[in-house]
DNA sequence: CTATTTACAGACAGTGGTGTATGTAACTAG
DNA sequence: CTAGTTACATACACCACTGTCTGTAAATAG
């Protein structure tokens, strides 16, 4: 019997839901879209009418939500008032506490980081995530190499380092705190180590 | 024809390095045995003759070397001489230029973080790896938390803290590079990045 | 020199997955 | 009201992979 427009929407949602918990338990490569399709309470005519195949449910998952490096991208290149660096550093630790307070994302970026195999399959969704993270590198290089910023760097670093610093501190605390949930709580500890390493960086940090 | 017993550890070692290029190459899941087998220039009767399954297989690849969290938990617990921060500063840096300088480590560390899925196959590999790296936190936190270093933190920042920190960027920075080496020199920018971080947790933090 | 084990190759059965083709009932446009 | 389309379910053909079993020649032990 066939659906109404609502109804099909919904049952690609629940197609999208199941692969999302399917992935993130047992790994992209090893979710067959059959399971997909049980799980989600359909059979496997529903996903191939939705979903071209594999790889195509799995970028449009991750189209589903915005990920934190492309969410800093975003919104750095918007505001560019007030100080650049206190900007920067609200928008690092804005972008931790916002994964830490969406589950599905983290969800999302657990399978990004430690349920899928980066093979030419999900070369697309790769190369998407590559590009905002060479994006958020580049807008973070320009941030500290600003005429009024690049003075107070710390001797011996330049806005590029700077930028590759942060890049990798935030990229190694959301690697390891989705690993281990309990190894530190974002919204009270986040602060503390984004300034420990603004302060690394630059010359005259200090906050309120 | 049978063989002698250095030729049997010869096929062995050619079915390790066949598994390490196509897991590095099409990712664990998407590797067969078949695959491995036919690369290694035998059938896959020889690698059941030598590996129990692919996950055991895997796991004995990952034996062949101490990767950069072991080698830091091992080294750190060893030297206790000196000035214990300075002593960490340095291991850090070396476990990063190590990895640069070694291409087997980079192929399986990259294995590790972009090539498979962390589920219950590959389990044991996970719990190991994960083990390593709480040692090496709550390694790097006692030597913050020694009685002549504990002093030396900047306000608001705990050994716990720290460690976390410095663990999370080495890990960024790992991460990021083996993602694409052309985003820094592991030789010549490690120091000055290692160097931000401890500037950024220890108030007196300067080096010769 | 014989018996046994080793180090594989090759074959087999079974499972599970993919993509596609077809069927079909119900929605929807005109 | 009826064509056409939509939103699937079902069936089919085909391949790939796994694990195991057997065969076997050569090394090795005694």
């Amino acid at each position: 019997m066939r659906r109404t427009k609502e109804q099909a929407e919904q049952t690609r949602c629940a197609i999208l839901v199941a692969a999302e918990a399917l992935f993130l338990e047992k790994g992209v490569a090893h979710t067959s879209l059959e399971h997909i399709a049980r799980h989600a309470g359909v059979t496997r005519g529903a996903v191939y009418w939705h979903f071209e195949n594999k790889a195509h449910l799995f970028h449009e998952l991750l189209s589903q939500v915005r990920l934190p490096p492309e969410q800093l991208a975003e919104r750095l290149s918007a505001c560019a008032e007030r100080d650049p660096l206190l900007a920067l550093r609200e928008l690092c630790i804005e972008a931790i506490e916002n994964l830490a307070c969406n589950p599905q994302k983290q969800r999302i970026f657990t399978i990004l980081l430690r349920r899928c195999e980066f093979t030419d399959e999900l070369r697309e969704a790769e190369l998407r995530h590559a590009a905002f993270i060479a994006q958020f590198i580049a807008l973070c290089e320009q941030q500290f190499d600003l005429p009024g910023v690049r003075p107070r760097l710390q001797p011996g670093m330049s806005p590029r380092l700077a930028a590759r610093t942060l890049h990798a501190l935030i990229i190694g605390l959301l690697h390891d705190w989705l690993r281990d949930p309990t190894l530190f709580d974002p919204l009270s500890d986040t602060a503390p180590m984004i300034d420990a390493c603004f302060r690394g960086l630059v010359r005259d940090w200090q906050q309120a």
